[in-house]
DNA sequence: CGCTTTAATACGCTTTGCGGATTAAATGTG
DNA sequence: CACATTTAATCCGCAAAGCGTATTAAAGCG
């Protein structure tokens, strides 16, 4: 760990307090004071270095006082200027590009429906070049202007280092995506797992508000699992996040084989004989999920057999966290409730007793927004001081 | 997180000191600093205040003296009078009390082979308090010298609380074991599971003292946990640490009743219809092994079943803390290759391929005495004064 | 006996956070 | 409209922390 001196008070103070303003709105300095358990008078002098670097501003009072006496508080607020950040989110078949302030709010969005499957990473770093630069100047700015980037992407990824370790969406293994972005764009880069980024963004802004734990599984082409624990991201020695899709069920089979929008398809063909387009793949997921719903036995059994395998690794997981929530999302499958009543049943069935009443299962669709936004979450973290004790994101260097 | 101040910051840096005394031998004040990254001079403030309260002594000089000019270092060590612990394991046939110096050097040590399972909570307390108290004064001390204790017991704790969830020892749930240990004998009584105990002894004194991650697995009569992770003893949320047992395995069993000592015999009686007395557990284990390593077709099945559903279970905590070691241990079974080579085999052949050189394992064979020093060490860390960022033990209430 | 070398400390400086007194800015009241 | 009241924010002085420089301590070497 770090060696403590005063500069590190002043560090982790300062990120109290900016986490405090993000997190309950505009604050007043006595505010701040009670939810941080620091005196006002350095909440005082805190927020005056803040002000001074103009990463909060004061809110122009808008109307509200509040009915007592005495000298009215003076209300602070992160100020959206301080900052610009990008994310960029992967996924087979889509690349997502927004720019945000500094309060992650949207600033401009781009999607670009891109098989980028099987693409050398070159190409893919091309491609999110192109749309990264698109992106900024919709927004009406030029690179300069963008503090830091952070990319989501499924698969196994060393945050620590910026490289990818395996993914679906390359077909090479190990491979730097970090370094490769910041080199193109001349910006700071960070590279973590897509679900881990929602994870954070529910920290920040969603349901996990008031949660330091909760797991995040995303169903989708690919399986995702983000983990916050104790207030922060879980990563594995080495920064590494792990791929729900390696987890292994019952009959020693992956995961990843067994419940995810491709395995699905895949099984249905194979009774149906039939075969989609390419480009089909989310209507060809969504029929099959209402052939399931509607009763056809055997794509019922399908998504059945996809739950119960996600239940096991579900249940084996709030084995070890013991999370109070765990968040379930997916474009079409975590939707249907062929899916999630086994999965909770069998969650509910091998769960330990003594960990039976923990954990809540939730459902939560999501826009394609909030990743990009815990995309920029990630980023606005080490803009708001939180770096300390981690290490940051791989910077590009001045010289190559 | 706590708020940062320079009382905070003191704590923090006073536990660097020790810490680094406890781990690189004796130190002089320079080669402290130069461990720590604090200034020499903030190393003699520190340094005098800890021989001031006498947690460290400075070492009579035993002749090494280096071959260089100069003033001679004068080398600091842990001050073994400093405080004394009491570490206690539970397992369901044995009691072991130690008593520890501040260095966990043992003073005395009490084995108890007592069968406590299905004994109700209070009175396997009686019984512990029993050995404490003989141990404590086997050690020619007395009950107001001891500056805290911990027990290390196989199953589900919550060791914010001092409670235990679930386990193999108790017949009932929920069992406040802390508090009616404290309650008994006046000292802070802290709980945890068995194994995080031993990780913490790695850690401090065994083949973990390098490393910052690792898992460590024992095989006994039930299954344990531990897992050191990031340098910290890792816990679920509420503290919750798990037990391997609870853990899922292919076709839905728990690991628990596949892969433990117990397991293994029942399984052993089904074929042989022969049956053991009761207290000839540890030698029915050992001729079970033997016989697998004979040769004998079932019982060497028997093994190979187990250890492939451990590899399962470990497969899937590799995927997720990606360790570079993973340490076994186990009275009899770990050390059966006919156990071990069909575990190695499962890992390997289920670990993603992205993890698949990340990680060793180790088998490692401990003394009884590990275990009642990592209970010893748990004590002693609160007693460094790492407790600033956990909750610490449950303390003796003066009411009650 | 003095010179050199290394270890440890003393002193002064800067920074931090905090408590108490003070100022600022509103409302209420005679 | 002057003045008390109330609450927010700040100013001032203090104690404690870590660090850098200069100083002292304790040995060997010639």
């Amino acid at each position: 760990m770090k060696t403590a001196d005063p500069e590190l008070m002043r560090a982790i103070n300062r990120f109290h307090v900016m986490d405090a303003i993000r997190r309950f709105g505009p604050l007043s300095r006595v505010e701040i004071s009670e939810r941080t358990d620091l005196s006002p008078t350095t909440v005082s002098a805190i927020t005056a270095a803040l002000l001074d670097d103009r990463l909060i501003a004061i809110l122009q009072l808008g109307g509200l006082r509040d009915a007592s006496r005495g000298r009215p508080r003076v209300m602070l607020r992160l100020n959206p200027e301080a900052a610009r950040v990008v994310g960029v989110k992967l996924a087979p078949d889509l690349i997502t590009v927004a720019v945000t302030d500094f309060c992650a709010n949207l600033i401009s969005k781009l999607s670009l429906p891109i098989r980028i499957r099987r693409q050398t990473p070159a190409v893919i770093a091309d491609l999110v070049e192109d749309g990264v630069r698109r992106c900024v100047s919709d927004a009406e700015l030029e690179m300069k202007d963008i503090a830091g980037l952070c990319v989501g992407l499924p698969g196994v990824v060393a945050n620590a280092t910026g490289v990818c370790r395996q993914s679906p969406i390359f077909s090479e293994r190990d491979v730097g995506f970090g370094e490769l972005l910041s080199r193109r764009l001349g910006v700071a880069v960070a590279v973590d797992s897509d679900v881990n980024l929602v994870a954070l963004a529910e920290h920040w802004f969603g349901q996990g508000r008031e949660l330091d734990d909760f797991l995040v599984v995303s169903i989708e082409r690919s399986l995702g699992l983000g983990i916050l624990h104790k207030g922060e991201l879980f990563r594995g020695a080495n920064g590494l996040s792990p791929d729900l899709g390696d987890f292994l069920v019952r009959g020693a089979a992956r995961l990843g084989d067994l419940a995810t929008e491709d395995s699905l398809l895949a099984e249905v063909e194979s009774f149906a004989g039939e075969s989609d387009g390419l480009y089909a793949h989310d209507k060809a997921v969504a029929r099959a999920v209402q052939r399931a719903e509607a009763g056809e036995a055997k794509y019922a059994q399908a998504l059945a057999r996809a739950g119960e395998a996600l239940g096991f690794a579900i249940a084996n997981l709030i084995t070890l966290f013991a999370p109070p929530k765990v968040l379930i999302c997916g474009r079409a499958l975590a939707g249907s409730e062929r899916l999630l009543t086994p999965l909770r049943a069998t969650v509910a069935a091998l769960l330990p007793p003594s960990l039976a009443d923990v954990c809540e299962i939730v459902v939560r669709e999501w826009s394609d927004d909030i990743w990009v936004r815990g995309a920029a979450a990630m980023t606005l973290r080490e803009l708001y001081g939180a770096s300390w004790g981690t290490t940051g994101p791989a910077k590009p260097g001045p010289e190559n």
